[in-house]
RNA sequence: GGCUGGGUGGUAGAGAGGCUAUACAGCGGACUGCAAAUCCGUGGACGUCGGUUCGAAUCCGGCCCCAGCCUCCA
């Protein structure tokens, strides 16, 4: 039975979709102004696990993660570049798009962009209006009011008195209340707006992920996840819209994926601890990025160093080497393999996705091919490795794709490799050792390593 | 200040009232012409002070320290 932590509640629970094995999940995703950056691929990573984990026990699973193509930092960032918002964010759909293959993430079921749902956002503000929870106010705006919606804090455990005890002396005059929040903003000057009961505007951010999941998922739905820092004001804010418009209950329960951090801070640009999966991928390979993500727990923080990116990817090489070699790895597990391995991995995925546990599972089969290797008992433990990595989106590749790729710089063409290696093998048949060693060495400078088998010599890049 | 989470071996990181986490790094050995990979073995930990208990790193309390949120952020 898998368990998930819910943020609402602070505590692990059972997982019961509201129609038997179908599940509605809804992520907020990114804001598309700028590159991916690691913090950004946690959340995709994570998600992409459950989603695949969730497959893989056999339930339907309907994704919706949400692309923001509207925002004051998009608006702000075309200005800057002098393009339009639509060429901008165009492109850093694309980016991301890209980003996401790389990194074995697989496509949600539906990718809403938040300019696509202005009508639905209209139609949630009329509602609220209509309702009385959010007022109009004379330059357009419409704002949502906060101390009409008793349960307001749910969420992020946050008490509407405290908040406004912490709030900001710079008090908006159009707000009734500090802590109220814009649900609908009059137009500015260059900016991109709609026509709306209002007037000419645009919808504020918390707005377009109620539109969208309710439009997407329906009134209620079982999980809805995202960065941590999203929950608050942003899901607390969707809470409050969506079960003040609906009268029903939102989301059934939230799950906040943990930050990235370096050096004991959070990632972030104004510190300059910020690296984007593109210039990661430049100097590591993708399954390194997922391994390093999988190897803490998705709610404790990560901390990221290029060292230990580097061990993930040993382990990753690790895994690998342990298929190598091994004939036919394209059937099916068979199903007299009724391995401890399989329900250790499924016990430790259903504790909340415990993925180092899951990883832990993972190195202990890794050990058991290795004794096993050239006996016929390896090959359907290697079928089992793959196919419960493959549930945490890992061993994507044939084993010589992974190890033989270079991942810095080009170095020798594969054919240049093998005719050294024949040369050397030549020169150690005839016990030449020194000539032997000096092609060894010659490659290993250019990172390729050897391996000499009893029967032949294998290699990769390092 | 208020509210959340945390503090585990050299590093990263699970777990958890009595039983080896795991990985990387280290050390010894096997294999190898030497390596590499692999195997066998091995040292090393639970912030601090008290309490509960037959027994606590694990439960309770004080203290110290760290991160996050309260403002845009995955």
């Amino acid at each position: 039975m898998l368990h998930l932590y819910n943020s609402l509640t602070r505590k692990k629970e059972p997982f019961h979709p509201l129609r038997a094995q179908q599940v509605k999940l809804y992520v907020c995703g990114m804001t598309v102004y700028d590159f991916c950056h690691l913090g950004h691929a946690r959340v995709l990573v994570i998600f992409d696990v459950l989603t695949r984990y969730l497959r893989s026990a056999g339930l339907e699973v309907t994704y919706v993660r949400n692309i923001t193509d509207l925002d004051d930092k998009i608006i702000q960032r075309a200005k800057d570049n002098s393009e339009s918002v639509k060429t901008l964010t165009d492109r850093f759909i694309a980016a991301l798009r890209e980003d996401e293959k790389a990194l074995y993430v697989l496509p949600p079921t539906r990718c809403p962009r938040a300019t696509e749902y202005i009508q639905e956002m209209l139609t949630l503000i009329q509602t609220l209006v209509e309702k009385k929870y959010a007022y109009v106010v004379d330059n357009g705006d419409v704002y949502f009011d906060v101390h009409r919606f008793t349960p307001y804090g749910k969420l992020s455990k946050k008490t509407v008195s405290e908040l406004m005890a912490g709030a900001r002396v710079e008090i908006d005059l159009h707000k009734h209340s500090p802590v109220d929040f814009a649900l609908w903003k009059a137009a500015k000057p260059d900016e991109p707006s709609w026509k709306s009961p209002w007037g000419y505007g645009r919808p504020g951010w918390h707005i377009e992920c109620s539109a969208m999941a309710m439009a997407c998922l329906g009134n209620t739905f079982d999980l809805h996840g995202g960065g941590i820092d999203l929950q608050f004001p942003h899901h607390e804010n969707e809470i409050a819209q969506s079960e003040a418009a609906t009268g029903e209950p939102f989301v059934k329960r939230w799950m906040h994926v943990g930050f990235v951090e370096v050096n004991q801070e959070k990632m972030s640009k104004s510190l300059g601890n910020f690296f984007t999966v593109r210039e990661l991928l430049a100097k590591f390979p993708a399954e390194a990025i997922r391994y390093l993500i999988l190897s803490s727990h998705y709610r404790s923080p990560l901390n990221y160093s290029e060292d230990q990116l580097h061990t993930a990817g040993q382990n990753v090489e690790k895994f690998y080497l342990a298929l190598r070699d091994l004939p036919s790895l394209t059937g099916k597990v068979p199903t007299f393999l009724n391995s401890s391995y399989e329900s250790a991995f499924h016990q430790a995925m259903e504790d909340d996705l415990n993925t180092p546990e899951a990883l832990s599972v993972l190195h202990a089969l890794v050990h058991e091919i290795n004794k096993h290797k050239g006996e016929e008992k390896a090959v359907p433990l290697a079928l089992l490795l793959k196919s419960l990595a493959n549930v945490l989106g890992l061993l994507q590749q044939e084993p010589n794709e992974f190890l033989r790729a270079h991942h810095a710089h080009e170095t020798l063409k594969d054919s240049e490799i093998e005719k050294l290696i024949q040369e050397r093998n030549e020169a150690r048949h005839k016990k030449d050792w020194r000539k032997a060693d000096s092609i060894r060495t010659h490659l290993e400078a250019q990172g390729i390593i050897l391996e000499d088998g009893s029967a032949h010599t294998l290699w990769r890049r390092r």
